[in-house]
RNA sequence: GCGGGUGUAGCUUAGUGGUAAAGCCCUGGCCUUCCAAGCCAGUCAUGUGGGUUCGAUUCCCAUCACCCGCUCCA
């Protein structure tokens, strides 16, 4: 079955036709495969195999060691205003619904779409917006999606050419003062699609659902619904204060989760760019507000880091800074790091990680009640009652400062990174082709995984170059020797030039090969993946080379 | 969800209304002293479900998956 069947001019492109490569060899030698594939697959599920476990594996440690277990908690890194504590935190994937309403998510992802049937184009039923306008005793919603600015001269020209009229018959058009949300509006039949050119093409509106619904408790019904979770990010902020209680840290601190989220996908695609499963590492780092700018800047500068640092180049990634008005405003600062995937367009960047300054938004709407993103300074959003439209925990969970005795909410700074998508981005950067001599010294195109040794599947492979003169058996002790600290692999068999090509197909950055020199001399060769270069060590020198060479 | 395209072995491709072919890969063996060599043998496929037909991989319908363009993207 074609997984990357790259059509049209997109054939002709070079980045297209690698990620076809990609996308074979993930199947090939087994990094990724289809959900399901023995039943047809499923849309935006996809599968780990052997090599791609190890793969995410290690992407996901180096994150987690770079971030909270290797993190020193009393010197100042470079960039950070003061020294900070890292801890960290597994939750629960089903958590109680009242988290999804509080965080925002269940508004946010319960959208009602309406259809065009003449357009074929889709809107979110609450951001249509027109208004009424009446000509000759017929009455219409005339609708736009145009900006603020545009919308006057938008809603004129369409209602004009509904009703078959001239520019300068615009006066006898006869509006409604009042912009009205399509919500608001009854009847479906006298609403002008934002690009339809007759009435009543937009469907009813329909629920889609992108939080993924379950039961919880056997016999549940619809009261018993609750959601797998959209983000990892709920269960940090909601053990907040249990945190702090049960750790001694102190102000500035980040926790860290890495786990599985779930967002039902309207249109998944993209390898694993976009899937329904996922795997998030997030942080949420809680500072003073005072200081929570520079906090920002360091977590956005570390974080680009980390990536460069495991090999992602300068040239294909970027830090795009989100501009102000983009900004929620109460936040003061959301960065994207990108990565130029091959399956996008030219000059197209594809999200990693953002890091967002998210204020105290998030601990506040656990405490009082889901406030309004739009309300400055932040209120609770309240519903046609009057009363708030989500109540919040009521626990406090502000933070006091011993020392200074202040007492305050804590400001957030939230790096959230796919581990999926930094995996695949690691795949794209790893893959490439060279040409190396065969054994009849032709050249013959190599394509090789370029990976990070830190994250490569298997850090070494150890070969007898031959069967036979008892090099397997002295291959295989220095198998067995290796195989408690590294992920290390023995193959025996063929022309050693295939199993070199085999270990360059997986990424392997050392194979350690057992000659005749072996024999004579108790030294092996290492030979390095990227350069082909091939260096001779003491049989007994061999781990500390490779842990050398690894560190 | 809409429109278009594509589904034959792990991969790349043939082909046919009547036994589905090849190369590479893979597995085993022989041979091999450093980069996909050679020889022998072997495993493995018409995405799924219907329909038409004596017979469907081929024709028709539906469905699933992937790709492209819309749409969506907290």
């Amino acid at each position: 079955m074609a997984l990357f069947d790259a059509s049209r001019f997109y054939r002709e492109s070079e980045s297209a036709m690698e990620m076809e490569k990609l996308v074979s060899l993930c199947k090939r030698r087994g990094f990724l495969f289809q959900s399901s594939e023995i039943y047809g697959g499923l849309q935006g599920f996809w599968d780990y195999g052997p090599l791609g476990v190890e793969l995410k594996r290690n992407v996901k440690d180096a994150w987690w060691r770079d971030m909270v277990t290797g993190h020193d908690d009393l010197m100042t890194p470079p960039g950070a205003p003061e020294p900070y504590e890292m801890t960290g935190l597994d939750c629960t994937i089903i958590m109680h619904p009242q988290v999804w309403k509080c965080s925002g998510h269940y508004d946010l992802f319960h959208d009602y779409m309406v259809d065009c049937r003449e357009s074929k184009r889709r809107y979110r039923f609450d951001q249509v917006r027109g208004r009424w306008c009446e000509y000759n005793g017929r009455r219409v919603f005339v609708t736009t999606m145009a900006e603020a600015d545009t919308m006057e001269e938008d809603l004129q020209r369409r209602a004009l050419k509904l009703f078959k009229l001239r520019g300068k018959d615009a006066d006898k058009l006869d509006w409604d003062a009042e912009i009205l949300d399509l919500p608001q509006v009854d009847k479906l039949s006298d609403v002008l699609g934002p690009d339809a050119r007759e009435t009543g093409t937009l469907t009813e509106p329909r629920e889609f659902n992108l939080m993924f619904k379950t039961i919880v408790g056997a016999l549940g019904g619809d009261e018993d619904a609750a959601f797998l979770r959209p983000e990892t990010a709920q269960g940090i902020f909601v053990n907040f204060k249990n945190v702090v209680d049960s750790t001694r840290v102190k102000i500035p601190f980040g926790i860290a989760q890495v786990g599985k989220s779930f967002r039902n996908e309207i249109t998944p695609r993209n390898f694993t760019f976009r899937s329904r499963e996922f795997e998030q590492m997030e942080i949420e780092f809680f500072c003073h507000p005072n200081s929570s700018q520079d906090w920002y800047r360091y977590w956005r500068d570390r974080r680009m880091k980390w990536y460069t640092d495991l090999g992602l180049s300068g040239e294909r990634l970027i830090l795009r800074e989100h501009d102000p008005d983009e900004l929620s405003h109460y936040s003061t600062g959301t960065a994207d790091i990108e990565y130029a995937f091959p399956f996008l367009p030219p000059g197209e960047f594809g999200e990693l990680e953002g890091i967002a300054h998210r204020g105290d938004f998030d601990l506040r709407s656990h405490m009082e009640g889901k406030l309004d993103e739009k309300s400055n300074p932040l209120v609770v959003q309240v519903g046609a009652d009057g009363k708030p439209k989500w109540r919040g925990s009521g626990k406090d969970l502000t933070y006091l400062n011993q020392e200074t005795k202040e007492r305050f909410t804590p400001h957030v700074i939230e790096p959230s990174a796919g581990a999926d998508r930094a995996t695949l981005a690691f795949l794209c950067e790893a893959y490439s082709e060279d040409e190396a001599p065969d054994d009849k010294g032709n050249m013959q195109t190599r394509v090789v995984m370029k990976f990070h040794p830190r994250i490569a599947p298997i850090k070494a492979a150890v070969f007898p170059l031959v069967k036979k003169d008892g090099m397997p058996e002295i291959a295989q002790q220095i198998y067995r020797d290796l195989k408690p600290s590294f992920n290390v692999f023995y193959d025996e068999k063929g022309a050693v030039g295939r199993r070199y090509r085999r270990q360059d197909e997986a990424g392997t950055p050392y194979c350690i090969t057992v000659d005749s020199e072996t024999l004579a001399e108790q030294t092996v060769t290492i030979r390095d993946r990227d350069s082909l270069e091939q260096t001779r060590v003491k049989v007994d020198d061999v781990a500390d080379e490779i842990r050398r060479r690894l560190s």
